[in-house]
DNA sequence: CAACATCTTTACGTTTACGTAAACTTCCCC
DNA sequence: GGGGAAGTTTACGTAAACGTAAAGATGTTG
């Protein structure tokens, strides 16, 4: 028998820099489905491995539906083929989305070095000046 | 003596497809500033690059005041070194946050292949059971 | 056993990023 | 010269993502 770790929800608050406020809002919007001892909120790894997609997907501009999608996908699949088609398409459609943010990075990181050789050269000015 | 091209309100909403509240929300939080020809907002192609940036950051999950920061890296520099040296804390700060982002959308994509992977044995297994 | 930490629910407040509507000029066209 | 089409300002409305506060249950520790 392998029993799982928990967690409450003051623990993963301190693990991923939030507030607990935040997790049950989560839990709201359909995202975490945590167990009850009672009245209190048990975790297991499963919840754990969802707020850290959520939080990965917050850093990449994705709202709390869109998580809640993609955490979707990884729901085990026991689907009809419509289902499954549709979720090849929203697989597609997120791929998309994560190639154009590929794209922007690199043209950010770009502009980035640019900037940063503009203001080194500028730096460079007022050393001379200074002489 | 290079003219520049102009644009209208219509023509950038049209070309980014956003509308022109959105434009003018812009300019009210100080990220554009237009010409005007009496009453008229007249767009200069380095309004319509600075349009191009916001949305790219929107895309990245930017807030529009974050946006803000990144169109001053391209502000012509002629500051103080204390000026400077902060540019260049800000660009590195930049930096690290794509430098996340590149990360995210790895693990991202990865999961992507992962769940396609899951989706179409699953669905192989419905042709098998079907026959 | 009193006090403190941690948990709970309920509910109103706040920020961001616009949407939507009203009421008004300006220009162009038939 | 009476409509449109496109521009303007002003202002209230809204969805998303929590913040914040109140009021109470539960556990544990000196």
């Amino acid at each position: 028998m392998t029993t799982q770790k928990t967690y409450s929800i003051g623990e993963l608050a301190r693990e991923f820099q939030i507030t607990t406020r935040t997790i049950r809002f989560y839990e709201d919007q359909g995202l975490l489905h945590p167990q009850r001892r009672g009245q209190t909120r048990i975790y297991l790894p499963s919840d754990r491995v969802a707020l850290k997609l959520i939080l990965r997907g917050k850093r990449l501009g994705l709202s709390l539906a869109e998580s809640r999608e993609l955490i979707q996908l990884y729901i085990p699949t026991g689907d009809n083929r419509h289902q499954l088609q549709a979720l090849l398409d929203k697989i597609a459609e997120k791929r998309a989305m994560l190639a154009q943010q590929l794209k922007d990075i690199q043209a950010m990181q770009q502009e980035m070095d640019e900037a940063e050789q503009r203001a080194r050269e500028a730096m460079m000015q007022l050393e001379n000046n200074n002489v």
